[in-house]
DNA sequence: CTACTATATTCCAATATTGGAATATGTCAA
DNA sequence: TTGACATATTCCAATATTGGAATATAGTAG
């Protein structure tokens, strides 16, 4: 497997890149406790397979970590503190986005 | 355009998950001045409307600003701090995977 | 105006991503 | 072993993203 730094580096950012995704990992820093595939299914009220092939694209880049528990498959994140910062600078670019087009609704009124 | 919050966190990730657009990111980081597109394209040695189709991406969702000069469209990030908090988090994620990695073709030795 | 340069946009074919259904695998208990 | 449950994987159709060529637009100089 030959991949240049962007490369890789992409494939990280892309494994954030759907809202899905993006919902379990801001759900999994939050908990801070590994869940389970099943869990998330219930909880994002999505197709198990789905919720599974997601998480493994999230393991793929180690975003995510599977512990084996008997019958249970929990995932946690592997790196919660650069997840955080990424959360949290994504949410100020969005939040500042949504700041900057409200007030050019106010101009326009 | 109705958009819920996960829908436009992933805009902006989305925007970021490709590996020419994480390099111009990137170079305009490290460059601080702002750059026209012609500059980009012959700097990445692409074609001119792909480097301009990826500036419009990054602008979309704010994380690139346009000035206009004259002739020139000059690009910079919009929010300078934002963008190498997500760097350098996605960089550190990378290398420490690169890291794991080496550790495991030593352990296959 | 025309010519020239910079940039944006449109069009299109190739490729990638997605969700859901079906199927396969794995783990445990009886 | 069989059954029950948790999870992963395969398959497929719909959709999205991509790069490059061609075209359109914009700004400036002569």
């Amino acid at each position: 497997m030959k991949m240049d730094m962007f490369e890789a580096k992409t494939q990280v950012v892309k494994a954030l890149a759907h809202p899905l995704r993006l919902a379990i990992c801001e759900y999994l820093l939050n908990i801070k406790e590994p869940k389970c595939v099943n869990h998330l299914a219930n909880h994002f009220k999505k197709n198990q397979s789905v919720i599974s092939k997601h998480l493994s694209i999230l393991q793929q880049v180690n975003i995510v970590t599977l512990k084996k528990e008997g019958i249970y498959n929990r995932y946690t994140l592997s790196n919660p503190a650069q997840i955080r910062c990424i959360i949290d600078a994504i949410n100020s670019i969005v939040k500042e986005n949504a700041l900057k087009n409200s007030k050019i609704v106010e101009m326009m009124d």
